[in-house]
DNA sequence: CTTTGATTTGACCAACTGGTCAAACTCACG
DNA sequence: CGTGAGTTTGACCAGTTGGTCAAATCAAAG
């Protein structure tokens, strides 16, 4: 453990590749199907030396997960009260695709993660995205009720909505099988638009 | 091992007993998370006993997953090419909903594997899912090019009942949480059908 | 009741895992 | 250079885990 001073040239090198390799094999392996022994070797490390850097395995777990979460719900932040209600949600839906897109591990990781409970991940949860989810849902009932898009619970359009595009990084593995050498992220994003632009276009 | 002669009542029992309780185990911590203690203790069992009805933790996963996937393959498999197109469509998202609400650990097993890149069922998907797939995904041109349902990419069509389905299963944990009170089906079957009608409904 | 095969268990083992530690090595800087 | 802080490692440890085995117990057919 370095003292608390400055972090050192290879103090930011090292602990950057401990997280890059972390994430590696937690997303694909969960938290107990992990080694730290494959951790260090993934970072180019040995064991005792990864330790020297992390306090515990669970260390690294959970400085990961901190920073997964903020990136994780900054697009849903993003959706603009002011905005064009269809094209705000539109957006919103390919944004987050985009997210599955470029950080498929990241999602597998918080997968893992609520498939199995969500034990390290049920307070924020039930606080920070909780409250997100309200002050969201509240915003979309009010754009239904203007009529200016078409009616649907606000919070299962939310799980629609986290669902259909988390599904191309948590499941690529059948998704990629299933699609042969098509690139499933070629024809998602249009199946996606179609799909929420059909069901939300108010009946004039 | 008991002989290969018929099973014994108290065999029938205790195999039946293990089973329920590595469906329990594995799918709420997988694979590597869970350990024969655990499994043993949930079937009342003692370890050495346990191993004495299957030779291996990896047989009695084996045989969970075997038993799994011809159950998870029959709704789509119910599709039926002679029915009303929309109606056979929303008939199976229902058939996919339900299966979340009664099987949720059989779904988050599966999604487990998915998730850590199907180590496991790779081969099965790349055979009987992908042949099952193309068959399906045919019927669904099908009735498109036949102006019967509106048009849409058929195997994102698919990927995305699942998805929508599987997702009240293994993200139950979120769900619930962000859902309060409300039992999150009691409200998703409408939306799944609102969803599929305002999409699938051809235009006239 | 006895016998025989089915069932159960305590004791045990080797491999693995997370983590420690003192000793060795490297680097930047005066 | 030399020196002290920062870095790396081999050896090690205690707890856990999947799995074995011989001995003990149980069930049921004769």
């Amino acid at each position: 453990m370095p003292a608390d001073r400055a972090p050192t040239r290879i103090q930011k090198k090292n602990r950057a590749a401990i997280l890059e390799a972390a994430l590696d094999v937690f997303s694909s392996h969960g938290f107990r199907g992990s080694t730290v022994d494959q951790i260090a070797k993934a970072a180019g490390l040995s064991k005792p030396n990864l330790l020297y850097y992390f306090p515990s395995k669970e260390a690294i777990f959970n400085e990961l997960m901190a920073g997964l979460l903020d990136t994780w719900l900054d697009p849903l932040r993003a959706l603009n009260p002011e905005g064009e209600p269809l094209e705000e949600i539109l957006a919103y839906v390919q944004r987050k695709l985009q997210m599955s897109r470029d950080f498929p591990r990241e999602s597998r990781l918080y997968a893992n993660e609520i498939v199995q409970g969500a034990p390290r991940l049920h307070d924020v949860i039930a606080s920070d995205l909780y409250v997100l989810v309200e002050e969201k849902a509240q915003l979309l009932q009010g754009w239904m009720d203007a009529g200016r898009i078409n009616r649907a619970h606000p919070k299962h359009l939310l799980f629609s909505i986290w669902s259909l595009t988390q599904h191309y990084a948590d499941f690529d593995a059948q998704v990629r099988t299933l699609m042969g050498d098509e690139d499933p992220f070629d024809a998602a994003p249009l199946y996606l638009e179609t799909l929420y632009r059909r069901m939300l276009t108010p009946k004039t």
